[in-house]
DNA sequence: CGCATTTGCGTGCATATGCCAGTATCAGTC
DNA sequence: GACTGATACTGGCATATGCACGCAAATGCG
């Protein structure tokens, strides 16, 4: 009956249930959220801006796991609303560097009590320990080395 | 590595990390996929339907962790390739029953071993038991008792 | 120095996702 | 049987995500 037991059944596909689990987080995040005007991906991305300083589109892709292209799409309401800058490289012209302004660091500091509050709310549901687990799961799921494990792996000779 | 060192500071924000990885294995097994034309989203659907017999839209979209309008969207191309159609209720003249066409349903079973051998790489990379014990994870968080945990969980005290 | 190749981005198109407002339908009331 | 409120769905708008393609700039080669 319930979804939980059947979680376990081999045959339920690990792409879905993230899917529909980011899903709800975000939901659940976005509403405790709301009243800052960020959602939880807008958020990431001023964080991620935040943790490296002055990335290049392609470092803060690689860093969100995120396409160029899908970054690029993302960043235009957050320049719209004068939260980060998009500039030429000074050495390599090709390259664009992503700042935060000013603003942007003000609203980043200003939805930290509201993030905390969602992530206490998880914890409080889930447990501290475990979505510290989480996390590390989560973490080994989306990093490079994942991706050429699972790219190397050939796919076991079904039995049949 | 520092990112998976880092993973368990509990300053990442659990949303972005779930976010990530659903965006990585999103990538990894809709490459496998590919061959077959359906991405990991739409055969999700396809597999929910064929699950649930003739779900109405609102059941489907429960049963997906998805908002109703989200999932009237995503089914539009789904009509259009004929893998399934939507027609009212006899019943009940408001609901709507989403139901699998013999195309969609042949379409699902071309890409079971496609999908079974992006699943093997996975659980080849990720361990069996990891991937099992992580669906039965994800399984709680996207729950509708875990959302209603989430709710209760306030720091702040209701006036009432 | 001039040209082919490589590299870093942006754009256009398609799908994915959610909120809100509007429409259609049903159930209950008088 | 018309009025009222609740329910199921659709459409419009905004953001999220990725692929294919084209542009600009750096690099390698002669």
């Amino acid at each position: 009956m319930q979804a939980s037991k059947r979680a376990k059944d081999p045959l339920i596909c690990n792409g879905a249930a993230l899917r529909k689990a980011t899903r709800r987080i975000t939901q659940l995040y976005d509403a405790v959220l709301a009243p800052c005007g960020l959602s939880v991906s807008q958020r990431s991305v001023l964080v991620h801006i935040a943790r490296a300083g002055e990335p290049t589109m392609s470092e803060l892709a690689q860093a969100m796991v995120l396409d160029r292209s899908a970054l690029a799409h993302n960043l235009k309401p957050l320049q719209r609303d004068g939260y980060v800058v998009v500039r030429r490289d000074e050495v390599d012209g090709r390259s664009r560097r992503v700042v935060l302004t000013e603003v942007g660091q003000e609203k980043l500091s200003a939805s930290h009590h509201l993030w905390r509050s969602a992530q206490d709310r998880f914890e409080a549901a889930y447990g501290v320990e475990r979505a510290a687990d989480l996390r590390l799961a989560l973490a080994e799921i989306f990093s490079d080395d994942f991706a050429k494990a699972f790219n190397r792996a050939r796919a076991a000779p079904s039995s049949g």
